[in-house]
DNA sequence: ATCGGGATTGCCT
DNA sequence: GGCAATCCCGATG
């Protein structure tokens, strides 16, 4: 069905002037497809997710290009306090470098923070640090990966603040969606129907999978290993601002008035969002409007959030 | 050595 | 929307 639509960005792709073609080509492709802005005075969410079109030959890449050099954040970017931390991330591009060459993307698009301390929800609540949570408190932008009921695992990443990380709840996938399915697909039952895209990485333990982040990544540092980092949009305009709903986070309602903290963040509207919560959207009304700078004296209108819902929900259905 | 619970997911009704 | 699956980790004795 999208073959017209992919024929015609493939062709536009190799269209680029291009020099060394896999690896710029991928940027190439990942740039367009940020089109998809999810910002807020955002007369975007034009682009479906289902339109991102990469080919087997456009995700590998051998080396690392001077466009991954120059969008990489590094240290300073993860030197933050938790909770501001895990806004940031929102828009930022996850990046996994296959043994292959192959790259996968996402955005983060949904984000919770978990301080340490008083915190009850968090696994370094009171300060406790254990074999399994050391990494919460190595240097900002280690990575924390812990297995979870079991069978799956999470992906956090240790901020400023004594024992705080952020989770990355959901990615809208960027580049590399064939073998995220792949990969999300090993696991489930055979003959179940195919995943869209916008399910193959909307959740913790999801984008795990999809991105094949074992738990051997555990305490690797995002700001300088080789086969995962973060990166900044190139497409996104810094000055333009995100409308970010804030809500209490999942899965931790055994912790009581922690639970009702509104540490869970994720950018309005999004499809890739793994659980949205109508109460706390109502109640920050397309107010919690930020950039890269901090807090916004711009509030954005209700009624384009809610027409990008719309749209997007049907465009990606 | 044993036990209880968990920052989830997928399938079924 | 309910609920089973599944097992590691950390606490306890």
């Amino acid at each position: 069905m999208c073959d017209n639509i992919m024929a015609g960005r493939k062709r536009k792709m190799l269209a680029m002037p291009i020099a060394a073609a896999a690896p710029e080509q991928a940027v190439n492709k990942h740039k367009n497809q940020t089109d998809v802005k999810l910002k807020v005075p955002l007369a975007k969410l034009k682009k479906p997710i289902e339109k991102n079109v990469q080919s087997a030959e456009t995700e590998r890449s051998h080396y690392f290009t001077k466009t991954d050099l120059q969008h990489r954040l590094g240290q300073d970017f993860f030197n933050q306090p938790c909770i501001s931390l895990a806004k940031a991330f929102l828009g930022k591009v996850l990046v996994r470098r296959c043994a292959d060459g192959a790259e996968l993307r996402g955005r983060i698009v949904e984000t919770e923070a978990y301080l340490g301390g008083e915190d009850r929800a968090s696994h370094s609540a009171g300060g406790k640090r254990t074999e399994r949570n050391t990494a919460m408190f190595m240097k900002p932008g280690t990575i924390y990966v812990y297995p979870i009921y079991g069978i799956y695992l999470c992906m956090n990443v240790s901020s400023e603040g004594e024992g705080a990380a952020v989770l990355l709840r959901s990615l809208e996938p960027l580049q590399g969606q064939p073998i995220m399915r792949q990969l999300r697909t090993a696991r489930r039952k055979e003959g179940a129907r195919e995943l869209k895209d916008k399910e193959l990485c909307n959740g913790p333990s999801k984008l795990c999978q999809a991105l094949n982040i074992p738990r051997c990544f555990d305490r690797r540092d995002l700001a300088s290993d080789p086969e995962v980092w973060l990166e900044r949009d190139p497409s996104v305009n810094p000055a333009e601002p995100y409308d970010i709903v804030s809500a209490p986070r999942i899965g931790i309602e055994s912790h009581g008035e922690w639970a009702k903290k509104p540490w869970r963040f994720y950018l309005r509207g999004h499809p890739c969002v793994s659980v949205v919560n109508k109460e706390a959207e109502r109640q920050s009304e397309s107010g919690n409007v930020m950039n890269d700078s901090g807090p916004s004296d711009s509030v954005v209108q209700s009624d384009t959030g809610q027409h990008n819902v719309k749209r997007t929900q049907q465009e990606y259905s």
